[in-house]
DNA sequence: CTGCCTGCAAACTCTTTGCACGAAT
DNA sequence: ATTCGTGCAAAGAGTTTGCAGGCAG
């Protein structure tokens, strides 16, 4: 998905839920899908910022879970206290597990299909609909535990 | 594994670390160990507090590490705010998911050993040796989507 | 005795919210 | 005009930490 299509995707998600297409939500579309890796709110804010130094904290919070409502933006949790967010640029249904490099801290995502069918099988075990899953792997770096260096790390 | 042979397990871990066995802390073992479901750090404290009133909620958080480093707690983090943790009964080694119910809130933890598996094979192409691995479902309860009540829902 | 441990309260981090002003439709 | 959106600052929630006194070994 291209960012144009992105941004055309983000307007008319902002129509139909009766919102409105303010210059502060706008930057921080740009802002988000200007960015390659994973981002937290913090610097999704200094980015818009640089945009549009008109944006608030607060309206990268608020508008945050419009932009993740509309499978735009991924949200990741890797239960480090603050939340994680990534564009979607593929349509996005595919099911992905986050593998963490304990070393790097570095969020690598990997395509994991059969985590759907997981979650089918065992939720209906429990009388339960699956509604999503996630799957996280924390790991070393081998290189960086050898050498004093990661290759990932700079 | 028994509760006594935990609670000596917990002596001899803190034996190992040279840290000491105070009544709080002990107090703050026999709580755990005394749930059945996952706890939050909160409800430990209260149910702590029930039989010795003297541990303080920082006591609770400065123990909370020791017992899962010690693997007598297992960690639970289902990206919720707060943790919750549970004791780890069989010696712990075994690999689990968790099954989180939108309506009931109950965490259920079902095993999933492939997850081994694939936490090797993941890493291993990225040159990261594994840490650890969660996987976590969240589902809708069917019969409360119908009926209007659920079933382990009381 | 000597440190490790403790409770208390304040600090911290991330996120959310109440309010009055401001801008999009 | 209306209504929704905004920035600001304060409030929240959960967790961590500095400190002076207390207890285990």
């Amino acid at each position: 998905m291209s960012i144009s299509s992105a941004r055309e995707k983000f307007r008319q998600f902002l129509i139909k839920r009766g919102l409105r297409a303010t210059s502060q939500r706008l930057a921080i579309f740009e802002a988000a899908f200007a960015q390659d890796e994973h981002f937290t709110a913090d610097q999704l804010l200094d980015q818009a910022r640089a945009l549009d130094d008109s944006v608030s904290r607060a309206t990268v919070y608020r508008t945050l879970p419009i932009m993740t409502d509309s499978a735009l933006l991924r949200e990741v949790d890797i239960g480090s206290g603050e939340k994680f967010y990534r564009p979607n640029r593929d349509g996005g249904h595919t099911q992905v597990a986050q593998v963490v490099c304990l070393d790097c801290d570095k969020i690598f995502e990997i395509s994991a299909p059969f985590m759907e069918w997981y979650g089918s099988t065992v939720s209906s075990k429990l009388g339960l609909a699956p509604v999503s899953q996630r799957l996280q792997v924390s790991a070393h770096c081998i290189a960086f535990r050898q050498t004093g260096t990661c290759p990932r790390h700079g």
